[in-house]
This record gives structure tokens, sequence and C-alpha cells, in this order.
DNA sequence: TTAGGGTTAG
């Protein structure tokens, strides 16, 4: 006897097709399946509103039937298509997926790499096992689009099914938290991966290498290299360009030479970006000479430096006030069509200002905006900070509320240059107002705020007002300097009030922070002027362990002093004038 | 002709 299919979504009893029969035979139930399938896929494929027609197109068809989605799934190249039908079925109320049909969408899902998509049907149907091999398919595609997350989640799956991910699988996982900078899930994941006795492969220790750069800590991507350069191989070019990345940063170019001649040796390429990176980190730790004469190599090899390649060159010969260099790259530069843009311009106007060159630096300023340049906090703080240093703070608050009136917002550091220009200036009440503006404004004081007050205020003998605003600095929570100490001493000195600068001294040592020797000396001096020679002898045995001579001049004004007055002391002062001799 | 990367006080 013939099955009776069941009818749902019937909302027409009569039957279109010719070619159904209610009583026919599983073959030709199936063939009918195929066909309505079939058809199905080009409508969904064709009609972009075919929900609201599907029923009506095929009245009497039974589309909960699991083996109609299942051909469809067989039928349908796309994935996406045919999820948008599974949707549209489930909409309906009844129907559900079976083992078969979730398997298959969801195969073929990750295989398109639609990973969001896949993830959630295998979220939506936990009760039935997909096959590791498609979760692996999966944690890789999730990777890809950066949802490591949700990757992470599937290795505890897979792991609590027993099943053990393969070494890909596990490099797909460092890769997409490498590349989010998650080094604690690179961390835990290879933590697991060692538990599950998977062994690393070079791709797995490149991205090691990386995490270890990613955490600073270059030395353990060496250490990473070291050992698996003894199986003879060596990571990719990313991992070995962020190692050199990392040593540039730390100044270690022992280690920068060595990478790079195992780049060169083992064909790796070296691009114009890790040059740069060297370049930049020999100007940064004060290498300037090495990194413009690697500049110049790379220059004699055919390598076509860009702009930021200049800029940051010629920071670097600015820095070392090797201004004609610095103006040689500026039209070699210009020259090639490489036109300078606000940071060219900014370390070039910074390099004028450094030598005094003012002028020229308000022509290259003309220059820049002539271009159409508009000028950026950066830049503004570059000229308010280079005319305070050349005694132009006029025209640095000039400039300042030009900066205001064009919209361009100050920063702290431009309060601080400010202040810095007019303390030096002596204008001190013009500094405060400044300092008032920029609490004023919600900014945050930092220890250049304080530091041109302090400094002035004791060098006029006012230390009373310096010790007070140094109060006010730690109850912001800003951390005084040894150089505002250093200038609380002096000015105590200044002040006649010796003694109070030695318990400044001495609680400095205490913390361990050595002032520099001009201020024992100075404090020395005024002790032997007041005839305090005790105290002032005390202030030379601190000095001695430190490493500091007392000076020619000092030592004989000490012992004529004791010879005048203590005679008993001048074996034990001779005694230490040996140690100091000694310690120089 | 993927983008990436570079500037300011002390």
């Amino acid at each position: 006897m013939a099955k009776q299919v069941s009818f749902i979504f019937r909302q027409n009893p009569k039957p279109c097709f010719r070619h159904f029969s209610t009583n026919s035979e599983p073959q030709q139930q199936q063939q009918l399946i195929t066909k309505v399938a079939g058809e199905v896929c080009e409508i969904i494929r064709t009609r972009p509103r075919w929900e609201n027609t599907l029923i009506s197109l095929f009245p009497s068809f039974n589309f909960l039937d699991t083996r109609f989605f299942n051909e469809v799934l067989r039928l349908q190249n796309n994935p996406f298509l045919s999820l948008r039908l599974f949707n549209w079925l489930e909409s309906q109320s009844g129907f559900s997926l079976d083992p078969i049909s979730c398997k298959s969408l969801f195969t073929s899902l990750v295989e398109c790499n639609a990973s969001v998509v896949a993830k959630s049907i295998y979220d939506s149907f936990p009760q039935f096992n997909h096959e590791p091999d498609s979760v692996e398919s999966l944690i890789c595609c999730l990777c890809n689009d950066g949802f490591v997350n949700e990757a992470v989640d599937l290795f505890e799956k897979l792991k609590s099914l027993g099943h053990r991910p393969s070494i890909v699988t596990w490099n797909a996982a460092f890769a997409g938290a490498v590349r989010d900078k998650r080094t604690d899930i690179v961390w835990s994941l290879y933590g697991e991966m060692m538990d599950c006795g998977v062994v690393l492969n070079v791709e797995t220790a490149g991205y090691l290498i990386q995490a270890c750069c990613i955490d600073n800590n270059a030395e353990g991507g060496y250490e990473l290299l070291r050992q698996i350069r003894k199986d003879g191989v060596v990571p990719d070019t990313v991992a070995l360009k962020r190692l050199i990345s990392g040593f540039s940063m730390d100044g270690k170019y022992d280690r920068v030479s060595e990478l790079l001649h195992l780049m060169v040796e083992t064909n790796h390429h070296l691009d114009i970006f890790t040059y740069q990176e060297i370049i930049h980190g020999l100007c940064k730790c004060g290498r300037v000479g090495e990194g413009y004469r690697v500049f110049n190599e790379l220059k004699a090899r055919g390598y076509a430096p860009d702009r930021v390649m200049y800029t940051i060159m010629i920071h670097g010969l600015c820095q070392l006030k090797w201004i004609e260099k610095a103006r040689g790259l500026w039209v070699e530069m210009k020259e090639k069509g490489i036109p300078p843009n606000e940071y060219t311009y900014n370390v070039l106007i910074r390099g004028y200002c450094r030598i005094y060159e003012v002028e020229e630096a308000l022509k290259l300023l003309k220059e820049m905006c002539d271009r159409g340049y508009r000028l950026n906090t950066v830049n503004y703080n570059t000229l308010i900070a280079g005319l305070c240093m050349n005694r132009r703070t006029k025209e640095a608050c000039d400039l300042f509320e030009e900066m205001s009136q064009s919209g361009v917002v100050p920063d702290v550091i431009t309060y601080n240059s400010l202040i810095r220009g007019l303390c030096k200036d002596g204008q001190l009440a013009k500094g405060q107002v400044f300092f008032e503006e920029l609490l004023a404004q919600g900014l945050t004081p930092t220890n250049s705020s304080y530091t041109p007050f302090i400094e002035q205020l004791c060098r006029l003998g006012r230390t009373q007002q310096a010790l007070e605003l140094l109060t006010d600095m730690m109850n912001r929570g800003v951390e005084p300097s040894i150089y505002n100490r250093e200038c609380i001493v002096d000015g105590l000195c200044k002040e006649g009030s010796p003694i109070d600068g030695m318990r400044w001294l001495s609680e400095m040592l205490d913390r361990k922070l050595i002032p520099r020797r001009k201020v024992f000396l100075g404090l020395i001096k005024c002790l032997v002027q007041q005839d305090k020679l005790e105290s002032a002898l005390i202030v030379v045995n601190s000095m001695l362990p430190v490493g500091y001579m007392l000076g020619k001049f000092l030592s004989r004004s000490l012992v004529s002093k004791f010879c005048s007055t203590n005679s008993n002391h001048v074996e034990m002062l001779l005694q230490d004038i040996i140690s100091s001799s000694q310690v120089s």
C-alpha cells in the first residue's frame, strides 16, 4: 500500500502539480521531493520575495518533510540561501532540523567561511554531534574573522568530547589571538595544547615569538627562536620582524644585527618598514649616527625612503643639531616629489628652534600654512616652546591666543611650555595665570607644570613658597622629582638655612635619590661659611660613598677652617680627603 | 598598486 504523504501548509487543498500523488511509492516520493527542491532552489535564487509565494506555488507539498530540506541543501550551492529557507521553515510551526540536515547546513556554512552564522547553528543545536573536523574548520573561520573568544569556547567543547584538535587549528587560534594582541589567550591555549600532547611546529613558534614581543619580552621570543633553530627551521618574516622591532625598542642592536643577517641568509624579504623601525629605534636611543649610516646604505642599495622614513631621519639629525644634513634630506625628499607634511614640517621647525634660528623656523611655518596645512596642537606646542626657548615669550603668548581663536585645543604641554618660558623670563605672575587656566580647563598638572615655579622661587630665595607648591603637587598625586628636591636644598642654602637643607638631603639619600655633585658642594660651602664644620663633615661623608670628589678649592677651605678652629678634626678630615681622591 | 610607520615640554 502506498504511503500517505502528509500535507502541511495546505492552504489550497487542491494539488496543483500533476506529478504529485498522495499515494505514490517511496521512489516516486523521492523523485517528487527532488523535483520540488530543484524548483524551490531556482525560485529562492531568482525571486527576492519568495517567502510570500512558496506555499501558493506548492499548495499541497509538505515542506516539513526533512527529506525536502536535505535535498535543497544537496542542490543549493549557496548556503546563505539555504539558511534563509531554513529560517522560513523554522518560522512555520512544526519544523525542526534533523541531524543530517543540521550537519549538512553547518558544514556548508563552515565551508563558505560564514563563521558567525555557523557558530549560531552550532549553538542552537547542541543536541547534534557536529563533526569535530567541521568544528575545527569553524574555529579557523572564527579566528580569521576576529572572533577568537568564540573559538576558545569551541576548543573547550572539543576537549569535553575527547577530541584533540590538529596543529592547524591551534595555529589559526594563535594567529587570531596575536592579531588581537590577546597574549593571555595565546598562553592559556598554548598550555592546553601542550596538555593535549600536540607538538608545536615552526608556525606555532612564530606566533609565540610574536606574543613574547607583544608582551615586551623580546628576549623570551629570541630564546624560542634559538630553540627552533636547533631543528634547522626559521619562523616567518612577521615573527622575525617583530623580534627586530622589539630589540630596536630595547636598544639591543647586536641582536638586531644578528637577526638581520639571519633574515638575509634565509632569504626573508626585508621591507622598508623593517628598516624604518630599525632607524627609528637607533635614533630613539641616541644612536642617530648609526641610523643615518643605515639610511644611506639603504638608499645606496636602491631602497626608496618614503615620507615617514625621511621624517624620522630628519628628526634624528635635528636632535643632534645636524641641521645642514637635515636640510639636505629635506631638499632631497622634495626633489624626489615627496612633499613634507605636518610631521616633517614639525621636526624641522623644532630643529631650527633648537639651534636658536627662530626666523628660519617661522619661515617654514609660513611655507607650511601657504601649502594649506592647518596647524594642530603639536605644531603650536613646538612653536610656543621654540619661541619661549628663545626668550620670545610675548610672541609665544600671542600664538597661544591665535591657537584658541582658531579652535585648536591647547593641552598640558602647551601650558607647561608657556609656564616654563614665562618663569624663566621672571614673569611668575603671568605663569601663574596659565597654571590656573590649566586647572580651569580640567587638565591634570604634571611635574613640569610645577617645576618652573619651584625652580624660580628657590632661586629668588622664596623657598617657603616653593615648599607650599611642593605640598600642593603631592596633594594632587604628582611625585616631586630629584630636581625639585635639589632646588629646595639650594633654596634653603640661599635662605641661610643649610641645616634644613641637610635634612632634605638626608631624606633624599634615604630614598636612594642621588642629587648632583653641585648640590652637595653648595650645601658644604654654605655650612662652612656659617662655621658649621661638624655638619659640613657629615655632608662630606655622605658624598664620598656616592662617588663624588670634594674638589681642591673646597678641600682647602675646609682644612683651613678646621685648622683655625678645632685641630682634632684635621686628621680625620685629611683621611676623608685622601679617600675622596682615591675614589676619583 | 592593502596598510602599516613618523611630530611637541623637561
